[in-house]
RNA sequence: GGCGCGGUAGCUCAAUUGGUUAGAGCCCCGGACUGUCGAUCCGGAGGUUGCGGGUUCGAGUCCCGUCCGCGUCGCCA
């Protein structure tokens, strides 16, 4: 080692030592007749003295002209500081390296921005040189948090007896789904390989094999746009298990959830956590992944519209659609036309309402809005009722579909929230969503689409709805949410060939096609397939959370960008005509 | 693909209704200084206002196109 300690760890029984230092140089206060360095490496920052009497005025001189950032070795005494000089900001503030010999490692030319520096530089300079960006302490405990959690979750998984394997990245395309990365093949004129969306297949032919319990921490990738929380390349913990049930499954990680809370933020959480069907959650909060850390929940009043003449109200629930709305406890003074305004457009372009329907909770509790003549006094008073209107609430509602209600509402009380600060940010809520639908329709192409994916067993009971209502078809699948974030999904399996071949005819696939695709599975469940279920875990989101960010690309070393480019390395990019020819590609000009 | 925000000095930002030579702080360069820790003081350098076109006597500012970054909807079994 070049050096005898880190940059973190020199305290006041180190005085009198002689050590060398390695690091950054941070920044430097130059005095003429001494220079103060501080020096930084990953384990903390110590000041160094360039100075009489141990230094000569050369080497305080060339100290002096030394660049930010650049790397440096430094050999002398540790010394304590002189009488008032601590510095209690730093951990290694009560002493300081009195300079004997110093070395430039590697000279740093003045960067586009320094690790240290108040303002954060516009984060495509931040990716384009990420090297300089991971510098940055806000960086460094992001990955470090990251790495615990992943040590977490393995001991965790290794502890319960289960096996790590890695499944392969080079893979079968599979139709279904999110769009696939492919590889080309060059071995193969006119094949591909695709890059895994999850391991989800190779996990329940482990099953079948008996290995009983599987985990892995996966790398997995989608070709789709890109979100503050999703990235095209992402990190999930993988895992599945054979015998067990959906209860098993929420309780091994329930057991994680515990264990990862208990160590980060030493948070005791009582189990089981709470749990709330998709159908609840829809009602209530208009999502399947509520934010559970506020109200603000979501109250039907169709029936009353029905009633009304207020046409924007009476028309929705006439035609088969829906009238909720949310209460703003407090908030009739704070929302000026303006801002209710902007709401309004919010909903409109985002969740293609119609608009916006608001009312006052006055003094007296009567409710008031540019509409409420089109109202009987007594079906605004039933409103404020239904609502528990309190004086000075406001009133927000949709009257649309259930879908349009369902996200506008939701995408309202997400917003909302966050604005009118209504949770402490620090909080963490864990809740799990169960019993979703096993299908959704496609309007346009006029057929059911799995909701997760078609390996995703029905609930026991509702087998028979398979045939005869798929729509009221619910499926064992279950998401770990973690502040409104799905932090997590998985399913029970479809273990019998035939429930399987149903599934698929239902989908529109028929038995060659299913053949053609999954016929590996096919046949694997026919030999002997074990009932089994399983869960992944979004590890990047996991990270974000427990480190109380909104932004994914925060926690991932090299993340892309929403054009899903690489900044630092230029990915993607052209390739030589000789590449292209051996792979039996030929590109075209757009 | 839609909607929205942004792009001005190396960095973070400002620039009135379209009007003088596009400013400030930080950084950088030179000088001063025996204790600073956001050092201080003096002096200085630094600009194709993302790119292309248009309107205008005159464009950082207005219009059209385009590229890039961010947010969001669609999309993401």
């Amino acid at each position: 080692m070049l050096r005898t300690h880190t940059c973190g760890q020199l305290r006041s029984e180190h005085i009198g030592q002689e050590v060398t230092l390695c690091g950054w140089v941070e920044s430097k206060r130059d005095h003429g007749g001494s220079v103060f360095i501080d020096l930084r490496d990953r384990y903390g920052l110590t000041q160094v003295v360039v100075g009489p009497p141990e230094a000569d005025s050369e080497l305080i001189d060339t100290a002096g002209r030394v660049g930010t950032e650049s790397v440096i070795l430094v050999r002398g005494k540790v010394a304590p500081r002189l009488e008032g000089k601590i510095n209690d900001k730093l951990d290694t503030g009560e002493v300081e390296l009195r300079c004997e010999h110093y070395e430039v490692l590697n000279a740093c030319p003045t960067p586009p921005f320094t690790p240290g520096q108040q303002e954060l530089p516009g984060e495509d300079l931040r990716l384009k040189y990420r090297f300089l960006d991971l510098r940055r302490t806000a960086m460094l405990r992001s990955l470090e948090l990251r790495s615990r959690i992943i040590k977490i979750m393995r001991d965790y998984f290794a502890e319960h007896d289960f096996i790590d394997v890695e499944t392969p990245i080079l893979g079968r395309s599979t139709p279904e789904g999110a769009r696939d990365y492919l590889v080309p093949s060059r071995v193969h004129p006119n094949s591909f390989y695709a890059l895994p969306q999850s391991p989800q297949l190779y996990k329940q032919i482990l099953m079948v094999a008996g290995f009983d319990r599987y985990v892995q921490i996966a790398k997995c990738f989608r070709d789709e746009d890109l979100r503050a929380d999703r990235q095209p390349e992402f990190t999930q913990l993988d895992m599945e298990m054979s015998f067990v049930d959906q209860d098993d499954v929420i309780g091994m990680i329930e057991g994680l959830v515990k264990r990862t809370a208990k160590e980060l933020t030493g948070e005791e959480l009582s189990l089981p956590l709470p749990r709330m069907t998709w159908d609840e959650s829809m009602r209530r909060f208009g999502t399947d992944a509520p934010d559970l850390r506020f109200g603000m929940e979501i109250v039907d009043i169709t029936s009353i519209a029905a009633e009304v003449e207020f046409r924007v109200f009476r028309g929705a629930a006439d035609s088969g659609g829906f009238v909720r709305g949310i209460r703003l406890e407090g908030q009739a003074t704070e929302f000026s036309r303006k801002r209710i305004d902007e709401l309004t457009d919010y909903v409109k372009k985002d969740f293609g309402a119609k608009g916006l329907a608001w009312f006052r909770v006055e003094e007296d509790g009567s409710l008031w809005s540019p509409t409420s003549k089109n109202f009987s006094a007594e079906h605004l008073q039933q409103i404020g009722a239904a609502l528990e209107a309190q004086p000075g609430d406001l009133l927000l509602f949709l009257a649309d579909t259930w879908e349009v209600t369902c996200k506008g509402l939701a995408g309202l009380r997400k917003r909302l929230g966050a604005e009118l600060k209504l949770y402490d940010e620090r909080a963490m809520s864990y809740s799990w969503v169960t019993n979703f639908p096993m299908f959704e329709r496609d309007e346009e192409e006029q057929r059911w689409v799995a909701m997760h994916h078609p390996f995703t067993a029905p609930l026991p009971e509702d087998l028979e709805k398979l045939a005869s209502d798929p729509a009221a078809c619910r499926a064992q699948a279950y998401d770990l949410v973690i502040n409104g974030s799905e932090a997590g999904g998985g399913t029970i399996r479809i273990h019998d060939g035939k429930i399987q071949q149903q599934v698929f005819e239902l989908l529109g696939i028929d038995e060659q096609t299913a053949r053609d695709r999954f016929g590996f599975l096919l046949d694997a469940l026919k030999y002997g397939a074990p009932p089994h279920g399983g869960i992944a875990l979004g590890v990047d989101r996991w990270v974000m959370l427990f480190a109380g960010l909104d932004n994914i690309r925060e926690v991932i070393a090299f993340p892309k960008t929403q054009k899903a480019s690489d900044l630092m390395t230029e990915a993607p990019g052209e390739v030589d005509a000789k590449q292209l020819q051996e792979l039996h590609l030929r590109t075209v000009k757009v």
